[in-house]
DNA sequence: ACCTGAACACCGTTCAAGT
DNA sequence: ACCTGAACACCGTTCAAGT
């Protein structure tokens, strides 16, 4: 629940400001409480001023995903190892997304649905092509990458992004004190991970990690691959 | 939208029951589709009678993805390499999912809320702390790797998920549609890919791949990693 | 071109009541 | 114990109308 901050009284709409003043909201209250409703409400207009600027509930998602990739810096092409590259392009989506943790999720889906995703994926694509994977497993590999970083951001542990900022710690506690009462004879190993499951105590060590499992996977499986072929 | 089969005319409903039926229509319609009053309807009975068997839909969820995770075939406790069994009950679950592609998604949130899903995980869990992870990166890529099968179940290339089966070919028509208007030259990649983006023409390779590039990942970063503590 | 207003179909859920 | 019935608050969306 933000501070229903009023825009600027009474300027025109456009797709960047609804779409701007959406991500802000699903940043603060989560991805579920984006409702048309709400967002018009929040904006100070109709519901349906909003179906002027985008066709359907889905298309305004798509605007708010694409106005989020747009913040990814990607890195300057350069040459040198194509993996290396790789990692410096999905560390460059992996801190935005940490921006908007709450929106990751909706980026999931919209990779492929807007100028900036594109981008990205095609950068990916042809990072992992230059590395010598054929077109199916360079293509698999890039989706796979993104998806990565995303689950990445939606698991940290104790985030609890599908609730509102100021339920999060009640959740984790909940989730804590659910996990205590397992039987320590079933799950020895889950009992002994209890805090490492709800709480993150070195953020920057759990995402480099993440993302280095992933990397390490490339480079192994790039050697049993053949020969770079041109498509 | 499902042969609108009536069950057995005026046998009681129980959480099995409900659960097993919600599941066979979140398969058939997808996981949207799978709304109380439906459901309810689709049982010949009241929307409220649900009520009486689960708290509210978020149990019916969970309990969705018990009835699911209760199907997956956890291989036999073995003793040899932890990566290779973690190998292993990877793929069990990816049997499962893919059996049931439309309720992974359901699935990724609901691992730590069912006793099946706590069994999968304290299974991982045991095995890459057995591989000599330390308590905290076990937890992190016992998490991870549940993620990346239902994130390859997901993005399975032409699956196209969040729609009903009928409309699938649909989907992916105009997917690839999209993407052949792109410019080839700022998306030489991209462009070259569009086949391998929306079908998958050899599925068995393609889960085989993605499952290794998780597990090679995960042999590479053992190496790195202080011997085998215990906790 | 840009937005309002009223209406529709659908949703999850509460609460009281039936058997 | 198990289910119904009516009601409420909220959703996305259509359609006609205003300026």
């Amino acid at each position: 629940v933000p501070p229903n901050q009023k825009r600027a009284p009474r300027d025109r709409l456009s797709r960047e400001v609804v779409a701007a003043r959406a991500l802000e909201l699903a940043d603060a209250d989560g991805l579920d409480a984006l409702t048309i409703r709400r967002l018009a409400a929040d904006l100070g207009v109709t519901p349906m001023a909003l179906y002027w600027h985008f066709a359907d509930k889905g298309a305004l998602m798509a605007g708010v995903a694409e106005q989020l990739l747009g913040e990814v810096e990607l890195p300057a092409a350069a040459d040198g190892d194509p993996i290396d590259q790789l990692h410096e392009l999905l560390s460059a989506l992996l801190r935005t997304l940490r921006a908007h943790p709450r929106l990751a999720r909706l980026v999931q889906t919209e990779f492929l649905s807007s100028d900036p995703g594109l981008l990205l994926t095609e950068r990916a694509l042809s990072l992992l092509h230059g590395a010598g994977f054929d077109p199916p497993r360079a293509a698999q590999l890039a989706v796979q990458a993104l998806s990565t970083i995303v689950d990445l951001v939606l698991a940290e542990p104790g985030a609890e992004l599908d609730v509102a900022a100021d339920e999060r710690d009640a959740k984790v506690r909940e989730k804590r004190a659910r996990l205590l009462t397992l039987p320590t004879d079933t799950y020895p190993a889950l009992s002994a991970s209890i805090d490492a499951l709800t709480s993150c105590l070195d953020p920057g060590g759990y995402f480099e990690f993440g993302l280095d499992v992933f990397i390490a996977g490339c480079r192994e499986l790039r050697r049993q691959q053949p020969a770079a072929v041109s498509w």
